[in-house]
DNA sequence: TTTAATTCTTGCCTTTTGTCAAGTAGATTT
DNA sequence: AAATCTACTTGACAAAAGGCAAGAATTAAA
């Protein structure tokens, strides 16, 4: 039992394989630590980390036409943290993968996960049920976009992911909902 | 050359095979068509279709908690039509997938899709590509509700696929938007 | 062809959210 | 401790979008 054990049952809990092969797949992976503040991936690079987030809370942002941050997504931990675009299709990127919180946790490059596809058929359904799982999350954003006010969308993610509400600045927070700092602190306000 | 060409060409434009690889590939599905307003899924079923559409226009959309229909993606031609969820996850879809015009096309099973990955590797690469396509366009659309008005977002839909304005009804256009059928038909007239 | 149903438009008024600008509170630097 | 940043709040007003309801226009049905 070493210290990849909550990624082993990470990835336990995403397909079903032997405990052998997860640990397996597991030690493939590299330790990895980012101060707060720091970047995993910044614009113009391609992104060469597909990481399991043990530990801490990271955003993905990018700059709007008017030059402002967005805040398209954070990661929390106990989940795979990369930019999907970028390092499947091996371009540049366009986004940002920054640290709020210290974060430690596991990576593997392209390469190296091309070469568990091959060598570890099981992995080919863990990186397809990441996929998946990515898209749906994406879908359901877009789905509370149009479905739901800004009020409603804020109170949901206070109930599903109160530690992001809790690291974040009200900033990134706001710009994820799709609203104004103002607003947003006026909505808070009203909770 | 049979009348898979289109399908063929579809597949060589996703991934770097060879075209012999994608005929075999084009062969494994099976035409079918749908009629306007026919369904290829309805809610509570498990989608078993991976579709290609050739020719026609598609939607998928969902009751809210209102009851009211929200549309949720339009398909357009010469692109796979699909609920990734309930076709990848083999559960039940909240979803239905509609023909808004006539439409007509190739589709294979999710067995078969599976036997295709075991059988011809560089399916694979086309399967995930599809994935990250439809994860980018998610992604795409939901930086467009934040950082676009209602304007914008319909005038970009105009600019870039004005066959959906053509075909589909203002109240489907209006759901996928996130606007109401009046701000749409306001919006309309200013344009 | 008349009726019925659906889709789309429009007016009036309300609510939500944005813009701009000023001000407060903390944290950091010097 | 004073000065400087940055994050957040608040007020006054403007713009965007929604709710409701009535009325055209179009389509489908009887």
């Amino acid at each position: 039992m070493n210290n990849r054990a909550s990624l082993v049952n990470f990835i336990l809990s995403v397909v079903k394989i032997s405990k052998n092969d997860a640990e397996q797949i597991a030690n493939t992976f590299h330790p990895i630590e980012i101060e707060e503040k720091n970047y995993l991936l910044k614009e113009h690079e391609v992104s060469d980390d597909y990481f399991y987030l043990e530990r801490g809370l990271m955003r993905t942002f990018l700059y709007n036409l008017e030059g402002e941050e967005i805040t398209i997504d954070f990661f929390t931990e106990n989940n795979i943290v990369f930019e999907v675009t970028s390092f499947f299709n091996r371009i540049r990127s366009e986004a940002y993968i920054q640290a709020i919180t210290n974060c430690k946790g596991f990576r593997i490059s392209y390469e190296e996960l091309n070469t568990l596809f091959h060598d570890k058929p099981a992995f080919r359904d863990f990186g397809r049920a990441i996929l998946v799982k990515e898209f749906m999350a994406s879908q359901s954003r877009n789905y509370g976009m149009i479905n739901r006010t800004a009020k409603e969308r804020y109170q949901n993610l206070l109930s599903t992911e109160p530690q992001i509400l809790h690291y974040a600045p009200l900033k990134y927070v706001a710009s994820y909902l799709g609203v104004t700092d103002s607003t947003l602190s006026r909505l808070r306000k009203k909770i």
